[in-house]
DNA sequence: CGGCGGGATGATACCAGGTCTCATCCGCCG
DNA sequence: CGGCGGATGAGACCTGGTATCATCCCGCCG
């Protein structure tokens, strides 16, 4: 375990990606940079407003949009299409290209280098004679803690 | 080129597909059928029922959605989120697992076998602690045709 | 200090994709 | 022919997201 990344320096890390592209950090941005940095998994845009009335009772539905539009832009956070079909957001890492490892039971999201599958998407690119622009991996399935605490407390049926 | 599979032949197939599944073959359902099966790339649950109304004044959108739903749980058709963030929906082969590499300027897409990324998200899986359950690969780019159309045709400011 | 301008905000209407309900309908089987 | 279950259409509804618009706030300039 490694947890040398704490919420906060994830909130001050977005308020500072914010900054340096020349954007104002308002109240409502830090507010949403809290919120976003507070969450270890992915959240969906009415989950952040919910608990951001918590705190603080104005805050515009837009508002929320419109912050998650600017952090998606600045690749501070990302959107995620979940197999279910509905969209969240994750926190991640804007500096390299990468993909999501999603937990379906804890929402628990690890950011996944792309490694050799740039080399994969090019060849089949290169097959199917398409220029590829643009690629998407998105991987579901149970995390480390999950699943030992599945195996602890087995659900009805499943140690048949 | 082999354009060996018609139109026809993919109606007839998923109609195929339905009975074979226990599903009546409705005229609606074969409508759908006929629809899908006609468009070479992807499309959207809208685009169905402007279509379908064209020729059939009285389908419900509940009813597309429906034959739509049936037909992903034959994977038969396929759910795809667009870059956009768009939803779109693509025929495809329900014989094997795979990924689409749609065109971004035409919509065509072709399925893509999952060879290689198996043994790749295996291996990301077990680095990472999680037992992967799904995932999914979305290729966005241009297909040769439209390059090929696009450098004959270019835009403005493309040939600097 | 006062005024100004642009960006940020909240309310709200709106839109699209999708689901649910419900009454009707229709085709298939007996 | 009668009945039943599945299919259907209309339309309400929900959710995620966007557009509009008036207001507001803040920094800046005079």
């Amino acid at each position: 375990m490694r947890p040398s990344i704490t919420a906060d320096d994830s909130t001050k890390r977005i308020i500072r990606a914010l900054e340096r592209a020349g954007y104002q950090a308002t109240p409502n941005r830090r507010l949403v940079a809290r919120l976003v940095a507070s969450t270890g998994g992915h959240f969906t845009a009415a989950e952040l407003l919910e608990r951001g009335r918590q705190e603080r009772v104005n805050i515009g539905r837009a508002t929320i949009f419109r912050a998650l539009d600017l952090l998606a832009s600045l690749r501070v956070v990302e959107r995620l299409d979940l197999p279910t079909g509905a969209h969240a957001y994750v926190l991640c890492d804007p500096d390299e290209h990468h993909h999501h490892l999603v937990c379906s039971t804890c929402g628990h999201s690890v950011d996944v280098a792309d490694g050799e599958l740039a080399r994969l998407v090019d060849e089949i690119g290169r097959r199917a004679g398409y220029r590829i622009d643009a690629h998407r991996l998105e991987l579901f399935g149970m995390c480390s803690a999950c699943a030992s605490e599945q195996a602890a407390v087995p659900g009805p049926g499943s140690p048949a």
